[in-house]
DNA sequence: TATGCAATCTGTAGTCACTACAGCTACAAG
DNA sequence: CTTGTAGCTGTAGTGACTACAGATTGCATA
């Protein structure tokens, strides 16, 4: 945890796993605020920004895009969300998350299939090229 | 089935499923190669056309990424690829995608969870968010 | 105080695989 | 010959960053 109340933009990196660049790019669109800066115009962070960045990372590792971010963080128009906004998103991109998985696994078991009707070997001709190929 | 053995690029797309716009950017990349025109300098396609184009299609229902339908229509400094090649370009898609259903499957739980510990009513304050707030 | 070097700055361009659009020209049917 | 659909080029936009160039700042050490 860091121990200073206010740091530069490596540490806040450091501390929460996101690249500077993206930390940038988050302020640019308007996902953080911009912090206070140095008299040579080095951004300062303090807890909050931690805390927000924090947030906002954890909810991309769930999958949600950035939009869907901004808006668990209530940023639409001032308005505050109530839990039953943010279970029907979340119950949504669960939904989204299953089509993902179940078209992944078809994918995998042709994918699976070909692979297993082609021998290895070092001649040019191939089932799976064969099954590209072939005509409707 | 085409019955004609010259077509402009419209009937192309409907034969194939692919859009306008992306075969002409197919073309540009140089995935396929450009056709003749004709005086008014409209493409012109024959089947050769659509059979690389249909195989193109069929490599990316099935998940390969532009570079490896490249390579799989042996594009790669005219190296023609052997079954072995193409068999473990295969396997490590198939890893890829075993990998990215996992991921997805670990997200679901974590989302069912979350969204199970929801009452979905209707004040402002959410274990989801909660739970994407809380120090590490 | 001088110096050196790592960290940070801005701004732009690149990634992937397209899609959308503006503003133009070609072609086929009636 | 007109009308309408189809096609043309070139550019910009998408999402979510990443990479880089070229400049400046800040901090530690000599």
């Amino acid at each position: 945890m860091l121990r200073a109340d206010h740091f530069p933009i490596g540490a806040l990196s450091a501390a929460t796993g996101v690249n500077i660049e993206t930390i940038r790019y988050y302020e640019k669109i308007g996902l953080i605020p911009a912090p206070p800066r140095t008299d040579g115009r080095q951004r300062v962070y303090d807890v909050s920004h931690l805390k927000r960045l924090t947030f906002i990372r954890r909810g991309r590792e769930l999958g949600f895009s950035l939009d869907q971010v901004r808006e668990l963080l209530g940023l639409v128009r001032g308005h505050d969300l109530t839990c039953a906004n943010v279970k029907a998103m979340t119950d949504s991109h669960v939904t989204d998350i299953r089509r993902k998985v179940r078209d992944l696994r078809k994918l995998e078991r042709v994918l699976t299939e070909l692979a297993a009707k082609c021998a290895g070997d070092a001649v040019p001709d191939c089932p799976i090229l064969d099954a590209l190929s072939k005509g409707s």
